[in-house]
RNA sequence: GGACAGGUGGGUGAGUGGUUAAUACCAGCAGACUGUAAAUCUGCCGCCCUUAAGGGCUACGGAGGUUCGAAUCCUCCCCUGUCCA
């Protein structure tokens, strides 16, 4: 058993706080295997690498032999997150939530250990959750401390509405914390608020208070804004081991290194030290930031699929070959005449295109390329057994023309 | 309950009767360049029909109305905020 110095070693890194380490110290001390709770929503069970800078971080507690609760806000998830735009959400069907959280758990476990995990809801409580309860829950905050979150706030200071149930929030995710007996609750700095409500929460209820611990939040592959699907710029870990490479290549020199501190297991010194041989110019930067693209691919696929992924990249990308996989669809109905097939239409069919509209102006821009040579008419009529079709980076193989 | 202000395309945000599918910026897509990095440059950026020229439809919170013509004017409704009670 490393000392409990090692230990907290363990754990700072890669936090971006923690409040307070001396608590979490005398925690281990004194109890030894702590609770740490992490809370997801049900409505978003596809997971990118965002969700694993968390995920990373208490699979660190869990090897230390603490157990890590997996709560999934069901409930909660009918307010939606303050910080999110639209504040109130229809509320799931049990199916749907179920559904939501074995897939949850498929791509959960690819990093945490389900043995030492506890998958939890907060419907469990908070659906007996009667008015007196509340009544008691909210006599225990006052409305000047909820606003000084940074949103509400904002908010408030900007006349932009702030529903009530939206202040419960941070009120229902703290007396999670008390009904699960937290020691430590986990988070992104995003929800720094709501984690200490929940210190406060505790003490109220006769529990110590749980000790904060925020990871950073991951940019997404623009480098500018927070890793999410909604705003298309993340990798999800069940992407193909192609996709994820790609992406990964995709990102900026800067937001490399933010990524292997982040979601690699390379150590600050050694993210210094290739840093430094690429300023000298002995690493070029596209071979580093291959290597990253091999430590993701491998961490949720294979170290196989990880080289095969980097072929595939160098061959199609870097020297503008054919992919080895292209989907194949057959030719669909109602793109051909009697002069030919409709290039537009059929873009739009097979999914190169958004409309026959996107896909005509994508001709007349030149984009589209059939069995490697422009496309400059919309009507196809040289006929070919089949198709290879690319636009831009997509690429399709049609049969039957 | 009263007075006032506002609701425009994925986002921010112009536009106060026609020449506006709607300025600009961001995002996005495509092309050039390149390490499919960054930066830069170019084109595109509602839907449908038409090989093309061109045509049709839908759109500025919702519903009506005025007008040859409305995002722009009027009425009612919904939503948001400010002040008063």
């Amino acid at each position: 058993m490393p000392t409990i110095d090692e230990q907290l070693t363990y754990l700072r890194k890669g936090l971006a706080e923690c409040i307070r380490e001396e608590e979490l110290r005398e925690r281990i001390l004194k109890k030894g295997k702590l609770r740490v709770k992490a809370g997801f929503d049900p409505t978003a069970p596809d997971l990118h690498l965002g969700h694993t800078v968390l995920l990373r971080k208490m699979k660190h507690f869990q090897d230390l032999g603490h157990t890590v609760i997996f709560l999934i806000g069901d409930t909660t998830a009918m307010i939606g997150d303050p910080s999110g735009r639209n504040a109130t959400r229809p509320p799931m069907t049990r199916d749907q939530i179920d559904a939501n959280t074995e897939t949850y758990k498929a791509q959960v476990f690819k990093i945490l250990d389900p043995q030492k995990t506890e998958v939890r809801f907060n419907s469990e409580w908070l659906d007996k959750f009667g008015l007196h309860d509340l009544l008691k829950l909210c006599s225990k905050y006052t409305v000047a401390r909820l606003l000084e979150r940074d949103d509400f706030a904002k908010r408030f200071r900007e006349n932009t509405p702030i529903s009530m149930h939206e202040l419960l929030y941070p009120l229902a995710q703290a007396y999670d914390s008390v009904a699960l007996e937290c020691d430590v609750e986990m988070g992104g700095t995003d929800q720094k608020f709501n984690l200490l409500v929940g210190r406060e929460i505790q003490k109220d209820y006769g529990q110590p208070s749980q000790i904060v611990a925020t990871v950073p939040i991951l940019e997404g592959l623009d480098g500018e804004k927070k890793m999410s699907k909604s705003l298309g710029n993340y990798i999800g870990i069940t992407e193909a081991p192609e996709v994820m490479f790609r992406k990964v290549m995709q990102i900026s020199d800067d937001l490399m290194y933010r990524y292997y501190e982040l979601l690699t297991d390379r150590s600050l010194a050694d993210i210094a030290g290739m840093k430094q041989s690429i300023a000298t110019g002995q690493l070029h930067p596209m071979e580093a930031k291959m290597a990253l693209g091999r430590l993701i691919v491998t961490d949720f696929h294979s170290a196989e699929a990880a080289a095969g992924a980097q072929e595939e990249f160098t061959r199609v990308v870097r020297q503008r070959q054919v992919p080895s996989e292209i989907a194949t669809v057959s030719l669909p109905e109602g793109v051909g005449t009697a002069q030919g097939i409709r290039v537009d239409k059929l873009l739009a069919r097979i999914g190169l295109a958004d409309s026959v509209s996107d896909a005509a102006r994508k001709v007349k821009a030149g984009a589209v390329k059939i069995n490697d040579a422009v496309v400059k008419d919309l009507v196809l009529t040289a006929g070919a057994p089949e198709l290879l079709i690319q636009v831009g980076k997509h690429w399709r193989r049609v049969t039957g023309a």
